[in-house]
DNA sequence: ACCGAAATTAGGAATAATTCCTAATTTTAA
DNA sequence: TTAAAATTAGGAATTATTCCTAATTTCGGT
């Protein structure tokens, strides 16, 4: 892998200009009006191909299908288990220790890429319509 | 819903008596053990039912089915992004600072049920067989 | 520029995971 | 004990994603 397609490109630069966690399918609806001829299997081909490059990261969602972030700059997520809205933002996570934490405790080193707070969101507190 | 049923008891005795993070499909074939007549859409019903009422955690995986665990003790979860291995392991992470930060982020005061490290795993990295 | 090998594509079929539907059964609470 | 409400089994349907194949595009060497 890794030749140049003006497709791959195309998604690429979707999700530069969409920093709002698309599914796939809203990838693909989003790329059909730069290359109208896409398949779907292109778009989820090259979603993998990105996200195996480090270019974009695949967000593991609670309810409905996954979703992805272009990663222009790190930073970590808080996603809503009840609603599914997920939230950008910042925090120095102490990464060395957590590290450290888990060859301690667990006897593996892990490479952290990423640390996602999952909860409940303030409307789907006070909604209380499940 | 709410009433008593033997099948979900049999779901949750199978997520207590089996600690190992299993899919859906897993925890349907260790049920049939107990209840050889459930459904797999009842085991999927209860499940979800379980994850709402607060006694299974739903984990979202990068890789694979989604997988479950019972929440025995409150513990954070490391899950390698290339073979879908889950760690478990215990830190006490600053959720009262996070929760500010978040709110100050975000403008959301977010109730936090759990944070997740996802990363790479010793095995991944050597193994570079991707 | 030309050519053959390798990679990528469109389009649709296939698969995997999960939810939905319905009639029958079980549970509840009065 | 009984009627309403909840739950079930079983299978159909849906959703999300991957796989397959022949045609096209890209690449590296000449």
């Amino acid at each position: 892998m890794n030749n140049y397609s003006k497709q791959r490109e195309a998604i690429l630069d979707v999700m530069k200009e969409n920093l709002v966690h698309p599914t796939a399918e809203e990838i693909y609806q989003l790329v059909l009006e730069k290359e109208p001829q896409i398949s779907k299997s292109t778009v989820y081909r090259n979603i993998n191909i990105l996200v195996e490059l480090g270019e974009i990261k695949k967000l593991n969602m609670t309810v409905g299908p996954d979703r992805y972030d272009y990663l222009y700059k790190e930073h970590s997520h808080a996603i809503c288990e009840k609603c599914g809205n997920i939230f950008d933002f910042y925090y120095d996570f102490n990464k060395d220790e957590i590290s450290k934490e888990l060859l301690k405790q667990i006897g593996n080193n892990i490479d952290i890429n990423s640390i996602t707070i999952y909860g409940i969101c303030e409307d789907c507190k006070s909604n209380n319509k499940k």
